[in-house]
DNA sequence: CATTTTATTGAATTTATATTCAACAGATTT
DNA sequence: AAATCTGTTGAATATAAATTCAATAAAATG
């Protein structure tokens, strides 16, 4: 089925052009005929693709709910490891697979104002607040994370990944943070 | 001159319900008829005060970013002072004067994508984050911050205060997170 | 190779919303 | 109180960008 593949091929190519759009110059100061432009192919055509421009955030922000959510399943691992480990791979996305980095960028900007309201909806009930809330509250239990509201320290966490990350996608020559910095918002201070 | 006064009341009430609910929805999810119906006054009349839409983004950012260069003089302050009691107040803010506390969202939206360019490049020529990362470099000369690159160290700390804000303006009834938590970012780990 | 199906374009149309405008009302001035 | 100036409205217009469409080219199929 090389036609339907090669169809596949050019959906997948507008998604991530989009997605790159999106991520740097917001939603709304993207124009249609920008992604077109950028794939490359004529404005019409996109419409062969994508029912409207808002499906086809829609469609992106769905992919990044279903990826959000799996990375919500490992709450398995140590609460302490978690938060460096996983910062670590995430900053590393950033240069070898912009497209994981700039998913995580679009999914903190629909959760926040200036896109549809049902882009929102979406990213929401993914509920990372929360799924991290838990952990940290495992983290105080064992008494390696300080004290405190854990939805709120996990508000704080959050708000510092996603705004790091977006500085990250608008200059990329950006060098990530040491993750160490960000876990220190959660760590216990002691010796 | 109650005439000019009256007027003068007016750009003002226009201006504070454009500025909560570009904070809000963001800037292209706003109507004009939005805040015109919120102020409230007709559509039309709106345009008695301001030029277009962009003029009175435009003028809500010079606003800000007026304010912000008066914080930035404030570099006299013993750093490790410096952040936290700069969180309290910014936090107190968000309670009795949701003006200043708007504009601080705003600002951080503007310098970030979204928005049209202008309101951009006047965001970015405060230099904020540059101001900020010659007081964490004192602040690493007495060792009161832990080492590495300053700047990005600003911009985390930024991301951080940006990205809370944001969650705050979105959800009135959200508590402020301790400002120790996020000066944490910068401080030096020891007893 | 004729036929059908799919990809592609660029121009025409629609739509949503910003912006203008003619008319009216209330206040201020002389 | 007549004349003038300012505030106000809602409907008309303009505009920018999304979306549709008729026409054509290219590819697959029989």
């Amino acid at each position: 089925m090389t036609r339907k593949e090669q169809k596949e091929e050019r959906r997948k190519a507008i998604l991530m052009t989009a997605l790159t759009l999106f991520v740097r110059r917001g939603y709304h100061e993207t124009k249609i005929s920008d992604i077109a432009e950028a794939v490359p192919m004529s404005t019409g055509l996109l419409f062969h693709y994508f029912e409207s421009k808002e499906e086809l955030l829609l469609e992106l922000v769905k992919m990044g709910a279903g990826a959000t959510s799996s990375v919500e399943k490992m709450g398995e691992i140590p609460p302490e490891l978690f938060f460096s480990g996983f910062l670590k791979q995430l900053f590393a996305y950033a240069k070898n697979e912009p497209w994981v980095f700039h998913m995580f960028v679009l999914m903190g900007q629909a959760r926040r104002a200036g896109m549809p309201e049902e882009a929102r909806k979406i990213a929401l009930s993914t509920g990372t607040i929360d799924v991290t809330a838990e952990i940290i509250r495992k983290g105080q239990g064992t008494g390696v994370f300080r004290p405190g509201d854990a939805r709120l320290l996990s508000v704080c966490f959050w708000a510092t990944v996603q705004g790091v990350m977006e500085e990250m996608a608008l200059d990329p020559g950006m060098e990530a943070p040491d993750p160490e910095w960000i876990a220190a918002i959660l760590r216990k201070e002691n010796g």
